[in-house]
DNA sequence: CATGCACGCGAAAACGTTTACGTAATTAAA
DNA sequence: TTTAATTACGTAAACGTTTTCGCGTGCATG
């Protein structure tokens, strides 16, 4: 082993092998302009002396960063925190590295994030937005700086790529499996009013009760807020008030306080009430009672959208779509009670 | 405004203000050898052109990257995902950037994340180690090479901070509370039992049940395995077998097949067997029956061990102890019954 | 009037890579 | 044999910062 005191870069190889730093670069980096036996000199002490490249310096001069940045909203959601690990199984195949980013649904937050990531810190972004607002302009110009693909809570109309579920469709396959249980006063507990996956779920809805002759009911509908206890009086209120024999919940934020609240109301779930939310719970057939969940498949978007990323990063062509719908899993539990 | 044509660096701004490099550098960093004067016609005009500095030229030159790394087995855990919550607040008021790596129990990809991390690519690391092995001589060295913090899941005897619980303390508690219940056969789903965590809590058990003049039973003990459907088939066989009047899960995982094997085994909690387990799952109050938990301070634990980390970075004198205890909570509900 | 000293700023090197270009030696084509 | 092409490597510039050192000016001090 040699002399192992000073740090080991490009020059150190150099020096102790005799040859130029150029050429050390170009072997490392496998160059068709040098030979085989060069190669294996550098490559044979490179591995002895445990030189790995300086990232600092490579970023610099080749302007690539093989990492890239994850912003969304929260990472202790069951949603988010799965899509984290298909967007890493991903980044670990092409060799890169993912920052995170949580914007607390903070537009603003969101904003001075992506902005920091323009510079050169980041070859592309993975991002789900903020609910809070649905600012556009901000990502029209955004997407036109750096590679950027949305999943799951995206802005349309953008040119940029968007992995997405079948939000309309399963919000209203629910709600017929919850008319078809017999329920005719189906409240709706919305969240992401602001997005399109939020007006996709209530437009499932809404459009699966009209196909039944049900009317929608302004009475019926209880926006999120960020505020638990909020939420809670709200979902009394409602249950008290209108007798709804259904909450069809658009976000896991709600399933604490809809059991919460039929448990202080003294209704029985699914006896007086049913329930059915989308939810990556995994304990969701734990609950008392289990619940009917529509769960989307969290980490295959992740999966899906790093590979988008990917392609563009590598100059691929992008079949074609920006637009990538995967299908969200319906599974009928206890809380629907048929 | 003027011409966006070009990049905006240091040049350019030296450029448009007539003055150097070295004096728009410094009026950026706030020098004192530069006049307000000169300082805010740079801020202005860093302000207007939307200047951000390139990341990597500044990390090349300064070997300062405001990055942390974050390794830890798996986002997708309530715990870790709460702890790199508590990190990422601490590191916004850092103006740090997290980068994340999942190990998934593989001590192989942790040693490589580890490594690749040394070269500057960061100024510190966070870790919550693998539990498939205890190999404390790797990270002995690496702790001599760079800032590590470690939470929850440490190597012992290392000169490096560690944030952990008191295990064995709320460990002890619990099984006091099982025995209390009127529980004489209390199983033991024991999981991390290589590392410091899963040793304390089974020794807490353990010492808890001998204050009782209950002795420690072999035969109760289930050891966890990365395969659900055999870690139910141990629980299901166990509870066949031995007739526990209680299960002690040591971790989260154990969660779900405990209750899938009462169930199957048409054993009603808590009347035929209790059920308590760490866990800091947010459903605990709604599963079926409510699962009394013990739940650390998951977020606190990463604030804490962001802390640390930061405190060393800024050279900082760390309060004197290494080790930061802090305390988990157990939250009795209807699974112990009483 | 000479000396010393802040003050404000600039010149230039340095960080560790990548890469365009040049060049010498060897081989192939004419 | 001459010329062209190929191979294998070196030189040096460049990426955008930070930082050391030095210089000139103005002011106060002796």
């Amino acid at each position: 082993m040699k002399n192992m005191g000073e740090a080991v870069n490009i020059k150190r190889l150099a020096q102790e092998l005799n040859i130029s730093i150029a050429t050390v670069s170009k072997a490392l980096n496998d160059s068709y302009e040098i030979s085989l036996k060069t190669k294996n000199r550098v490559w044979n002490l490179a591995k002895e002396l445990n030189y790995t490249p300086n990232p600092a310096a490579s970023n610099l001069r080749s302007n690539k960063t093989k990492t890239i940045a994850v912003v969304i909203p929260c990472v202790a959601n069951n949603f988010f925190s799965l899509s984290i690990m298909g967007i890493e199984e991903i980044a670990r195949q092409y060799g890169y590295h993912v920052l995170i980013y949580q914007t607390h649904e903070n537009i603003e937050a969101e904003k001075a994030f992506t902005n920091s990531l323009l510079n050169g810190r980041v070859d592309g972004i993975l991002t789900s937005v903020s609910s809070s607002e649905y600012n556009s302009e901000y990502y029209a110009n955004l997407v036109k700086k750096i590679p950027l693909v949305f999943f799951d809570r995206v802005y349309e109309d953008l040119d940029a790529v968007k992995v997405t579920t079948d939000d309309y469709e399963i919000a209203f396959e629910a709600t017929e499996h919850l008319i078809e249980c017999g329920c005719t006063k189906i409240a709706y507990l919305f969240g992401l009013e602001n997005l399109p996956a939020g007006k996709a779920r209530f437009a499932g809805y809404c459009d699966a009760l009209k196909a039944h002759g049900i009317a929608v009911s302004e009475q019926l509908i209880v926006k999120y807020q960020d505020n638990e206890e909020f939420n809670l009086q709200q979902i009394k209120e409602l249950l008290g008030k209108y007798k709804p024999d259904a909450l069809f919940s658009s976000i896991e934020e709600f399933i604490i306080p809809a059991y919460c609240a039929c448990r202080e109301m003294g209704l029985q779930i699914p006896n007086e009430v049913k329930i059915l939310s989308f939810s990556n719970l995994s304990t969701a057939k734990l609950l008392s009672p289990s619940l009917t969940t529509i769960s989307q498949p969290a980490f295959e978007i992740g999966r899906e959208a790093a590979k988008c990323l990917f392609k563009i990063l590598n100059n691929k062509q992008l079949d074609d779509e920006q637009n990538i719908i995967l299908k969200s899993v319906l599974t009928k539990r206890e809380s629907t009670g048929c």
